[in-house]
Parts: structure tokens; C-alpha cells; sequence
DNA sequence: AGGATTATTTGAGCACTGCTTACATTAAAT
DNA sequence: ATTTAATGTAAGCAGTGCTCAAATAATCCT
């Protein structure tokens, strides 16, 4: 073993990779008891450490939080990138199959998902990927539009709609406001399908269904 | 003045009105620091009383939060059934109607808003309010759709997928992910037609953002 | 009217939180 | 091996949710 910081030694001192350890303490807070249930104390106490022993890593509980808020940030951008190299090379497809990995994300990640976006806790670093996703977006638009697969328009009015398609979709699930297999059934790829402007037939309604089905194991 | 029980008499031991007082401070909390940054002890700071007396009339912090909900949702319907009732007597105006009602709300509202869509605080009068809505949607929908005027399909879904769109549109505003500017302008009408299927002409969807634009004056 | 009853408000107190500080322990660098 | 820096502990401050016995005021009842 090379690593020189990374197992949790017992009834060591130093723990060796309490950042980490506070920070799915923290995680597994927010989904348990939402984000005021999130502690410092809570997340040491889960680490196994002292009450003071987080603020060696995490400057506020702010701080903390940000930090979850980054964590998701990268794995949307990462699970997004996924998606739009896994769909087959066509501009409207690529489309759906991000729109239908952002709504995954977010019912696969609560945790990361709302506290992602709590204006209080917002990071730059989300607002550079949400940016970065954007412009691949915009560049898929266009190229479809071109061949026609996807309705005309300003590519930004499509994107914004989009955006609030799917962040509504997701919220309703993070939210509780919608059950989760009443979510993304056909619902997902039905509506980006009439938002891209492809009515698709009933295979391609099906095919995205399957794709949810199986990333989030919701359905039997 | 037949009141018996109303004004804020100054210096008095009893406060009159404190249970509509701690509301309102806890909205106004709310507002400013997020729902985080409210606390009991804060409200009745506000309200200029001691730290005990707000248990007097809301058992819990949830029971404030609840609180705040549930006026929530109560304006909610009201604003959207007036949307209704002032609406041009055809579905698919009073359809859109809606929506724009719907964004309008959460942007002139935002503090109740977000409490209302915590899980953590998830009142039995919300889902009421909702499904008195949804029923309002659905004869819409049907009435539309044997006329032509909103496409075909599950009412349900569509009913979900309006739902999707409204929410999220409402919430990119609250959570600061998109700015006001860019909201209600055209978008809202825009996308809703897109939903209905009626690909309004452009008088419409001016006459959609001047709509939003009245109501909630952020354009000039 | 005036005394008993009831509804509000207070103020002190408990366990908890965020966060700081002085100090102990260990790992890393020289 | 000794110094140095990193990481942990424990105690303590102010603020929080919430409770409870008084204190105070409004109301009800003859």
C-alpha cells in the first residue's frame, strides 16, 4: 500500500481522512432530516471524533455545506458528460438522454441535489458547471435544429425551458411532492420529446422509459 | 369598534395580535436569511415579546413553519382560481392563465413558498389545495381537448408535465438559479403553449408577458 | 360591581448548536 | 532525533428549541 493517508486506523489519533468522513456525514444528514438537520456536532459525532474536530477542515458549517454542494456539482456534470457521450450521436437524442440523467441525478443524489441549490450555499463552482453544461447544450441545439430534429427558436429560450422542465421534475420528486413511480415513467422523455419539438413515436417514448427504469431501479 | 381582540396596543402586558405577528416575522426571516434563519427566539424578537410567549400559540417550530405553508397555499389557490375566473372563458387561455398565476405567486411570495415546498413541513392542507387544483386542470384539460385546443394525450400527464414546467420555472427563480429578468418574459407563455399544443401566434405570447409583466412589475 | 376563572406573557433553566481558544498528540520535515 | 506543522481534544461563550412555575391581564359569573 502506497497511500499514506486513507484508512480509518481505530483508536488512532488522527483519523486520517476525517474531511471526507464529515463530509458524507454530512450527506447522509441531509437526507435523513433535511438540511437543518445538519450539524457540525452531528457529522463529528458520526465520524467519531470531537465537536471541534470538523472546523480543522471545514472553515463554517457553511463551508461544509458548500462543499456538498460541489461534491454534486461535479458528479451532475459528470453524470450529464455520461450521458451525452453514451447516447447514439444524434443531436436530439443526446438531448433527452442529459435531460433524463439530470432527473436520475437528482432522485439517485436528494441530498446533493438540494442542497446544490440553497441560494445560501450556492459556489461558484456550480454556477461554472451549470455554465459549462450550458454551452454543450446550446451547441446539441443548434446542430439539431440544422437537421431539423429539433423545433426552431432562440437556442437559450429552449434551453431555459428545458432547465425548468426537468429541475421542476426533479424537485417534485427531492420535494415529495410527486411519488417516484409516478415520475419518471414515459413522463420524462414524453415532455422533452415535446419540447425538442420530436413527437416520438412510441419506441423511442419506450426506450427512454427503460433507460430511467434501469438507472434508478424504481420499477418492477 | 366592536373588535375585541385586534390592535397592538403598545407597552401593554398582552400583545393582541402575537400569533399573526410571529407569522409574519417568521415570513419575513424567511425572506431575508433563508429557512435556516428562522427562529422562534428571533420571531419573538420581532414581535417584541419574550422568548417563551410564541409556544403559547404554535406548539413547535415545525407548527410556525406549517403555519407558514398552509397561508401559503391558501393565497396560492386564491391566486390561481381569480387567474381563472378573470381569464378569457376558453380552456387553453385559462390553462396558461394559470401557469403565469402560478409563477407570478412564487416570485411575489417567495418566502412562503419555498416553506411550502419543504418535506420537513409538508402540511395536509397543501395537499388539498393541490388536489382541489389539479381537479380545476384536469376539466380544463378534457374541455380543451374536445375542442382542439390543447393536444391529446393522458390529462394526468399533461397535468404533470404543466406541473413540472410551472415549478420549475418558479423555482430557478426562488433558488436564484435564473434571474427575474429572464423569467416571465415570453418564456412562461411560450413554453406553456408549447405544452397545450397550441403554438400561439405572437399575439398571444405578448399578451402572455404583458400579463406577467403587469402582475408582477419586474420589466419596464 | 367584584371575585373566580381562564388566557397570555414572563423569566429562569435544560440540552443542544456554531464556533473559538488553549492544549495534547501525532505525522512530516529537517 | 529534534523541530515543525498538522490534526485532534476539552472547555467555554453566545444563541437556539422547548418547558415550567410564577406574574399579569382579560373574561366570565353571580
Amino acid at each position: 500500500m502506497i497511500e499514506s493517508v486513507a484508512k480509518n486506523k481505530r483508536g488512532s489519533y488522527h483519523h486520517g481522512n476525517l474531511r471526507e468522513a464529515v463530509l458524507r456525514a454530512a450527506v447522509e444528514l441531509v437526507e435523513r432530516d433535511g438540511p437543518a438537520g445538519v450539524s457540525m456536532r452531528a457529522a463529528a459525532r458520526i465520524a467519531g471524533v470531537s465537536s471541534g474536530a470538523p472546523f480543522r477542515h471545514f472553515e463554517d458549517k457553511a463551508a461544509l455545506m458548500t462543499a456538498v454542494a460541489d461534491e454534486g456539482a461535479g458528479r451532475l456534470v459528470q453524470a450529464l458528460r455520461q450521458a451525452h457521450d453514451q447516447a447514439p450521436d444524434e443531436p436530439a437524442e443526446r438531448f433527452r438522454a442529459m435531460g433524463i440523467a439530470y432527473v436520475c441525478f437528482a432522485v439517485e443524489n436528494p441530498g446533493h441535489f438540494r442542497v446544490m441549490h440553497m441560494p445560501e450555499y450556492a459556489s461558484p463552482l456550480l454556477r461554472s458547471a451549470s455554465e459549462t453544461t450550458r454551452e454543450r447544450m446550446r451547441a446539441l441545439i443548434v446542430a439539431g435544429q440544422a437537421t431539423g430534429a429539433i423545433s426552431q427558436g432562440d437556442p437559450d429560450d429552449l434551453i431555459m425551458a428545458a432547465h425548468a422542465l426537468v429541475y421542476g421534475l426533479a424537485r417534485m420528486f427531492v420535494d415529495g411532492l410527486a411519488a417516484a413511480e409516478g415520475i419518471a415513467d414515459h413522463l420524462v422523455a414524453d415532455v422533452a420529446a415535446r419540447i425538442t419539438g420530436v413527437f416520438g413515436s412510441g419506441v423511442q417514448a419506450a426506450g427512454a422509459r427503460a433507460t430511467a427504469t434501469e438507472r434508478t431501479g424504481l420499477y418492477d
